[in-house]
DNA sequence: CCAGATATGTAGTGTTCACTACAGATGTGG
DNA sequence: CCACATCTGTAGTGAACACTACATATCTGG
């Protein structure tokens, strides 16, 4: 029966395309014109393969944290809390300024508010964010428990702290800041965490946040 | 000669319906007919006062930035660099969930990145942010020649640090944080800003800022 | 009450947008 | 070589966009 014209184009490449686009001028103002000539296919490939806008979107942003999760990993492969904190932002100071990617973040970059039809994709980008505040949350826990941060000290408040200042540090640079501007702030931000930080006797990790449980949404 | 037809609505009012509406959805969001609405006036009406879609944009930013900076000028009265720090992001983490507005801060959610035709209403609010800054740097400036900071301490990134903590709440609340999550956020932010901060000799502001000179252009 | 000036409401303007119909091209299975 | 399935390029589609022409309404100065 015949399994058709194979597509001539590369998916990925064109992924890594159109992830630019939206990086520079955010989901809404990206339009299919633009992601079409950047991915050097024309409309009717990009809807065959994706969908719609916002499915090239989602695909971008799987592609996207895919390889920041990658890099994560090694974030928080990091010994101590404060190291983690270090790498975090000290890497996020000069990722956000390469000149090989768009300034910024493309997961704040992508689009903070939306008009109408796309109220969800703000809100899509702040999944993507919760996932990297998520697995820095999971590392202070351990750091915790390895009595690297004080006993008193909020796994989830620090790690909610980190990722504002990695947010705040996007927006930073995307309009215009420098790379020496962003070092400097992840060097203060470092020592909120430096100040809970400490050897501590082992907590158990039994009773680990006693206050009210605040979800953050975002990161 | 005649005078002409009086204006039939109250121009700060209409801006204040306008800000909400470019506060919710973004410059690029928010069209046209969905301003005319909130604002209760018919497209001819806002064009003659405010020239086009970007000037309304302006006075906008102008009306918010002008009632922001009487709650600026009232966090930098606060004694110590600690505690302007800690009024500041603390009133932060109150302003941005406050129900009455829409969450985050206008000057981020009003457009990060932006579309072709657009591309200096992200730097428009980048300026609006370096106000708040150089505020910050001013005041931080003169903590450490009060020897409320080190003397080794840099006001200038002190100043975009809080800057970049602020922004980044703004992103948690735009996307769901809630108070208390952002009030946490404050909490750990604020202790960076203990860590330069004691009772040091004065410092006699003369050589103030050894450091190379790294312009943010952000806040 | 009139002339000039400015505001308002109705009803559009051209442009750009995301998206697609369709015909032709290129593959696979029989 | 043929039926079928999928991709590709051309050329649009209707809808939504920012913005405005124009007639009418409401003011001031004389």
């Amino acid at each position: 029966m015949g399994m058709g014209r194979p597509r001539e184009f590369d998916a990925e490449t064109a992924l890594d395309q159109a992830m630019e686009v939206f990086w520079r001028h955010g989901y809404e103002g990206a339009t299919i014109a633009q992601l079409t000539e950047a991915m050097g296919i024309n409309p009717p490939s990009l809807y065959a393969c994706f969908g719609n806008k916002e499915g090239l979107l989602k695909a971008a942003l799987d592609r996207y944290t895919k390889l920041r999760g990658v890099w994560m990993d090694e974030v928080v492969a990091a010994a101590t809390a404060r190291d983690v904190a270090e790498r975090m932002l000290m890497g996020i100071a000069d990722k956000q300024t390469d000149p090989a990617n768009p300034p910024g973040c493309l997961l704040v970059q992508g689009g903070i508010a939306c008009g109408t039809g796309s109220e969800n994709v703000p809100f899509e980008l702040a999944a993507r964010r919760s996932q990297n505040e998520d697995q820095l949350r999971d590392r202070f826990i351990r750091a915790k428990a390895e009595g690297d941060l004080k006993p008193a000290s909020d796994p989830a408040a620090l790690a909610r702290y980190v990722s504002a200042v990695a947010v705040g540090m996007g927006v930073m640079a995307s309009s215009g800041a420098d790379r020496e501007a962003l070092r400097q702030v992840a060097t203060v931000a470092v020592q909120a965490i430096e100040a809970q930080s400490g050897k501590y006797p082992p907590t158990p990790a039994v009773k680990q946040t006693p206050s009210k449980q605040t979800r953050s949404g975002t990161a």
